[in-house]
DNA sequence: GGAACGATTGAT
DNA sequence: TCAATCGTTCCT
């Protein structure tokens, strides 16, 4: 048996994500996030993201390993799942050499596949309220936190190429919600794209 | 052992 | 604008 519906894309291969961060963060837009989960598959077209990045003082790995943020120093294109706010998780995939502690946050998908699942699961209704923000997806998704340090070239969580997004639509910003280091362009995402998360 | 804080969200 | 809510990290 195949997988179903966009779970059949090319699977995302580790060298996609032993790259430097931002070069990821930005090459991630347009890729496809998949989960073949028990409940159904859910997909969404990733829309923005946030990278993290070593001796940055936002960057959770930046005072080194932690029982926590462990994860990020592991091989990369792992899923690296924090839990935060006494209520959230944010889901991030692991980038660059193994022993480098970075990561990118991602932030927002455009809902693909199972969006009936997917409103469930959130139990909201309107599409935008979906995946737009990064514990919204988490939620959306059905990505538990007992996948922390899954390998994402693997069933049932993984990326799938979808589409190359050219330069002209790629937004590069600051971060969001952060205090420190609030000034560095990291952030990116689909210029125009109505399921980027709102400020 | 204690306390401050957080890569957020949803309601007011 | 603000409360919810608790694990992680750092300080004493």
């Amino acid at each position: 048996m195949g997988r179903p519906g966009y779970g059949r894309g090319e699977i995302l291969p580790e060298g996609f994500y032993s790259r430097e961060t931002a070069l990821v963060a930005r090459d991630l837009l347009g890729r496809i996030l998949v989960h073949n989960s028990l409940q159904g598959p859910a997909a969404g077209m990733i829309v923005e993201t946030e990278a993290y990045l070593q001796g940055d003082p936002a960057c959770h790995a930046h005072r080194g390993i932690t029982p926590r943020n462990r994860a990020m120093f592991g091989p990369p294109g792992r899923a690296y799942i924090y839990f935060t706010y006494g209520m959230h998780h944010c889901f991030n995939v692991v980038t660059a050499a193994e022993g480098m502690g970075e990561a990118v946050l991602i932030r927002a998908l455009e809902p693909l596949e199972g969006v009936d699942l997917m409103r469930r699961r959130r139990g909201r209704q309107r599409l935008a309220e979906l995946c737009s923000g990064p514990a919204r997806l988490v939620r959306a998704m059905g990505i538990d936190p007992g996948m922390y340090g899954h390998d994402l070239t693997r069933e049932p969580l993984f990326l799938v190429r979808g589409a190359e997004i050219p330069g002209e639509k790629v937004e590069v910003t600051a971060r969001i919600g952060i205090k420190v280091a609030a000034n560095l362009p990291l952030r990116f995402y689909i210029r125009g794209n109505s399921f980027v998360s709102k400020k």
